[in-house]
DNA sequence: GCTCCGATTGTTAGCGCTACCAGCAGGCGC
DNA sequence: GCGCCTGCTGGTAGCGCTAACAATCGGAGC
């Protein structure tokens, strides 16, 4: 695969365009267009720059290259967190795409949420000179920072909230919401109690307000929310708040690791799930059915939204116009953490 | 924090350095000086050079910088699925040590294991003239592509066997294993049941090896290794067997989402954990703590790995000459899911 | 046979930056 | 007063590549 870098002379330095050009016996004009735009120059001729290409080992160098054209073949993704499933899942699909389509992808993860942040990571990237960035990071600050930025940079933004001036791909966080809301109502359930994400993230606030618009509609009793952190542990310190209430039948956490942590409270205040106590969270980790019980949670298409965001970046280089959002709807799967109501 | 780049006049294109030598009433070189020795200007010049430079909003072209130089300020890390707890958190912390050292990460996920697709990542980010790559696939292919790899570029791997001509950063898996092993026989099992990682990942191996050391040194029965694929679902599948065999006690699994199906398998099949069963599993996701009952792992501390990776390659890149390889040494966390031996 | 055309290849210039070598002050020793 | 050194600044060249134009060639058309 790799050509062969050794061929017998002692290599002093890389092959450049014109050591293969003259090797072809052509000229360097003559190799970087069989190179970009083969059919420019005859098969015959084609062929015999390949050999020597492959016979020096040579690789064209992208700063060369970038210098004249102004296109770097690079995107960004600004992201907080890439630990979190979310966001890693993102990145992930994000770069499978960009791979296809020979862009290459420069990471730069956020230490800190804040307006400030964000535009210290898209000015890294851009510092870096690349063509388009996609910033992950579905937060207050984030869609802030957004708005006060005006790189001339194509840019996209993912779960970032509506009224950004860049496009936006977002999940269906309310309806995702919505539907395990009225999933529990429908097994019997007078209401549901929700814990949230933190208040300042875009993707914790569709989740409540999705939550609260079904109860609101149905006229059903609206505890107060709690906010957690994401993690497990502020799943099991609100968890064990609701276990100790008994009215509570049916929770909806905001993701799976604070649903975790729920079940756990809920376990060791003998509350059984879902005879006692029914559980709903959001995402669909690789995990959740594995939990115990296995868990009815809102699966987010993580590859579809990588997708997305991708293609709109590529579009918005390429010159296209702006197009409205694009929507990732979610899905519930129901497992076995959900059931009818007690009596 | 961002110059301002529009001041009144419509910008036509990005300044360049020229733009600012002029602005500032000095030549280019002193500028470029200003900007990456400023001990070797005056001072007041130096002041005059950043007052252009903002008011223009002039940033530095890294391609034209790199074309001379010949540094590219990238570093490349190649990994498989970066979805996974382990690669997701390594790279996060490159990531950080690499944005406080000035450099930036590029990363090629691949889609499979083999040693060609090593090649072909590593080759892409060479492509890209990185500087410097990690490569972050604790696989035997990956190990395979590496020795027969001679590009020329600084490297460096991680968990990728000691047998390879590159620095590498390893987890003491080994040592991990033998003390989630010694665990459980001092808690009086008389021998403990492993469930493997994949068989051809390096770490799923080390695992392995301690586990059976410890065995063999104690004289005790040495049941068969049934191997997973890291997944719960595996765990799960595997665990199911486990389950019906009354003489099982102990349980040591590859990996935590791998406990998790396992746990879930026991509970299935009225095996209480710890009363019954004691497992043990590895890594210490941010979720084991919440696990039902609480998980017994070994916690291996990624951040450190993705440190002195980047140490490594920092150092190599500066042509430091190649050190012994770094280990990091898991810790065993008990938790709740290990207990005595029934009777 | 001559012009003209398209296909192919070559030449020139320059992208934006920094290495390298000068230049040019001012201050020091003698 | 002269050479010399130190501290700062400038000029020139060139990194490796491609855009734009120029040149060349064989054959089609008349």
């Amino acid at each position: 695969m790799t050509p062969s870098a050794d061929n017998g002379k002692a290599r002093t330095r890389p092959a450049v365009l014109d050591d293969v050009a003259e090797l072809a016996g052509v000229s360097a004009m003559t190799v970087s267009r069989a190179l970009n735009a083969p059919d420019r120059v005859r098969p015959e001729t084609r062929a015999r720059v390949m050999a020597a290409v492959n016979e020096l080992g040579y690789r064209p160098n992208p700063a060369a290259r970038q210098l004249v054209t102004g296109r770097s073949g690079v995107l960004g993704v600004v992201s907080f967190d890439t630990t979190l499933y979310g966001p890693a899942s993102t990145l992930y699909a994000i770069e499978q795409a960009a791979r296809q389509n020979d862009y290459v992808v420069n990471i730069a993860s956020l230490g800190a949420l804040n307006r400030r942040s964000i535009a210290e990571g898209v000015e890294r990237l851009h510092a870096q000179s690349v063509d388009g960035i996609v910033v992950l990071a579905p937060h207050e600050s984030a869609a802030d920072g957004l708005r006060h930025l005006s790189s001339g940079l194509p840019l996209v933004a993912v779960d970032a909230g509506d009224d950004i001036p860049v496009p936006v791909v977002m999940v269906d966080q309310r309806g995702g919401a919505v539907r395990a809301t009225r999933h529990l109502l429908s097994l019997g359930h007078e209401t549901v109690w929700h814990l949230s994400g933190p208040p300042d993230w875009i993707d914790a606030r569709g989740r409540v307000e999705g939550w609260r618009s079904v109860l609101e509609a149905e006229g059903r009793p609206v505890p107060e929310v709690a906010a957690g952190d994401w993690s497990a542990h502020s799943g099991y310190r609100l968890g064990r708040r609701l276990a100790e209430d008994p009215s509570v039948t049916a929770v909806f956490a905001a993701n799976d690791q604070m649903t975790l942590g729920v079940l756990r409270a809920l376990r060791e205040a003998g509350r059984r799930v879902p005879e006692d106590v029914s559980v709903v969270g959001f995402d669909d980790v690789p995990e959740a059915a594995y939990f115990w019980p296995p868990l009815t949670t809102v699966r987010q298409d993580f590859g579809e939204v990588g997708r997305h965001a991708f293609r709109l970046l590529i579009d918005r280089i390429q010159g296209a116009e702006e197009g409205g959002p694009r929507i990732v709807e979610p899905e519930l799967v129901v497992r076995e953490s959900s059931g009818p109501a007690p009596h």
